[in-house]
RNA sequence: GACCCCAUCGUCUAGCCUGGUCAGGACACGAGCUUUUCAAGCUCGCAGCACGGGUUCAAAUCCCGUUGGGGUCGCCA
């Protein structure tokens, strides 16, 4: 049985690159039955912090990347030490100071990616690792091997960055007569313009992304798509069958940069094609956030939501399109005010006002029909009216269609603005 | 610098393994349609095999080199 894991150390939030390399983990498990383990690697005492592991974990389960093990290496060091001894008492190690070191032997090793395919470094490179620290604490490459042995690991997927790890830790599965796993080695996810993935290119941590209002499945999505593809010119893929073709050894060898266009893209597919209420749902939180008085729970709600929700990239662009609903003090922009409100409008104005006020039944329809009949009588065409009612209703003038706007904004406040929009 | 990895439109990629289909799709960009605006949607378009040598009847595909980019050189992980 397949057995993968993914590693992370909780001296930071979990990274987007860090997620893809846990989600290819993942999904190499949950596509061929295996098991998907994550183990923390909280060995450095001084940077390991308990806030970052509860991030990782937050952000692995927003995810949906579910794990089947769970082991942190914190909890292990008396077999990381047994296993020091071991090594020390076969001659295959010697104490420098408190420290325990590995004998490199001279040779060459032949290391096979399912990526890559064969490398080959010569151990005149390595030069004599540390296995133990000073501190009675193990290193990494040591915990990680004698883990990744007794958790009986088949295959390592981790990111290019450890190629030059994995040389180093087969002389220690050696050392100690484990039985080496297969390797993959994924290619690192770039910034835009092909550099290092740090915070200057944008969000670098899975929760930002989160609060910026991305679906996890659109990340989940995206970052798929980087470095591997279904193969049939589909973007928008649902992992039910990716997992169906998903196969490591189809993954691409060479960097990807990551496009915030491309993500944010996918995540307006995924919004679009979302079910209203459970989009509302998911709305919900955001806008109570920054309005507690709101209330979000009617049909009301469901209506703005449905209105808006071909028009967003991103949760959070929901509350930029909404805040003429929420609040009356209508933040006029001011190209929009300077093109279309202007003061020779107030008496078409006042006799929509007026006639939208005699309108009993106040919805989109009615709106639409009372306000054909205002343009009709006053001989103007509808265009000449709508945009500067669109503006003196929402502040801004772009947004969806007229009527619709009106009937979520309800009668009596579409009425106040239009008096209030030249007063 | 040494060692290792990589190289198809601006970006993500299909094609490469098993040489021979106008190098296909998507994001972005441009144009048009639609339209009460802006988006969306639909249609069309722009744009690429890094370079140089081989091998071969034939090279994006195989080999070598150059250039370029990335990674690693910690008692961090």
């Amino acid at each position: 049985m397949v057995r993968v894991r993914f590693a992370p150390s909780p001296t930071g939030f979990l990274h987007i690159g860090s997620a893809r390399t846990a989600l290819f983990n993942w999904m190499v498990a949950r596509a061929q039955g295996g098991k998907f383990i994550l183990r923390i690697e909280d060995t450095d005492q001084v940077r390991s912090k308990t806030e970052f592991l509860e991030e990782i974990l937050e952000s692995m389960k927003w995810l949906g990347l579910t794990w089947d093990e769970y082991y942190k290496q914190s909890d292990r060091f008396d077999i990381y030490r047994q296993y020091a001894g071991k090594l020390l008492s076969e001659g295959k190690a010697y104490q420098d100071g408190a420290a325990v070191v590995l004998k490199v032997p001279q040779k060459s090793i032949k290391l096979y990616d399912l990526i890559r395919g064969e490398i080959v470094v010569d151990t005149k490179e390595i030069k004599d690792q540390v296995l133990m620290k000073s501190d009675g604490s193990p290193t990494y490459s040591f915990a990680c091997v004698v883990d990744d042995a007794l958790m009986e690991m088949t295959c390592i997927i981790r990111g290019e960055d450890h190629i030059s790890n994995t040389p180093k830790q087969m002389l220690i599965y050696e050392a100690l007569d484990f039985k080496i796993p297969k390797f993959a080695h994924l290619p690192l996810i770039l910034d835009p313009e092909g550099g290092r993935m740090s915070k200057r290119a944008g969000a670098t941590a899975v929760s930002e992304y989160r609060t910026q209002g991305f679906l996890p499945q659109a990340i989940v999505n995206y970052l798929m798509l980087l470095g591997w593809s279904p193969g049939n010119n589909q973007e928008k893929v649902s992992m039910a069958s990716a997992l169906k073709t998903f196969s490591i050894k189809k993954v691409n060898k060479a960097g990807a940069a990551f496009s915030f266009e491309k993500l944010q893209w996918l995540n307006s597919q995924y919004i679009r094609e979302m079910d209203t209420a459970r989009l509302a749902e998911a709305l919900r939180p955001l806008v109570a956030a920054r309005y507690p008085q709101a209330d979000l729970q009617g049909a009301d709600f469901e209506r703005m939501v449905q209105l808006y929700k071909g028009r967003m990239n991103t949760l959070a662009d929901f509350l930029d399109w909404t805040d003429y609903i929420f609040t009356d003090l209508v933040p006029f922009d001011p190209e929009a005010k300077a093109a279309h409100l202007t003061r020779d409008m107030g008496k078409e104005f006042d006799v929509l006002a007026q006639q939208l006020g005699a309108v009993d039944d106040f919805n989109a329809k009615t709106a639409e029909e009372t306000f054909r009949s205002v343009v009709a009588g006053l001989g103007i065409e509808a265009g000449t009216l709508v945009h500067p009612v669109r503006v003196a209703l929402t502040g801004r003038a772009v947004g969806p269609g007229l009527f619709d706007t009106m009937a979520v904004l309800g009668k009596e406040r579409t009425i106040r603005r239009l008096k209030e929009g030249f007063h």
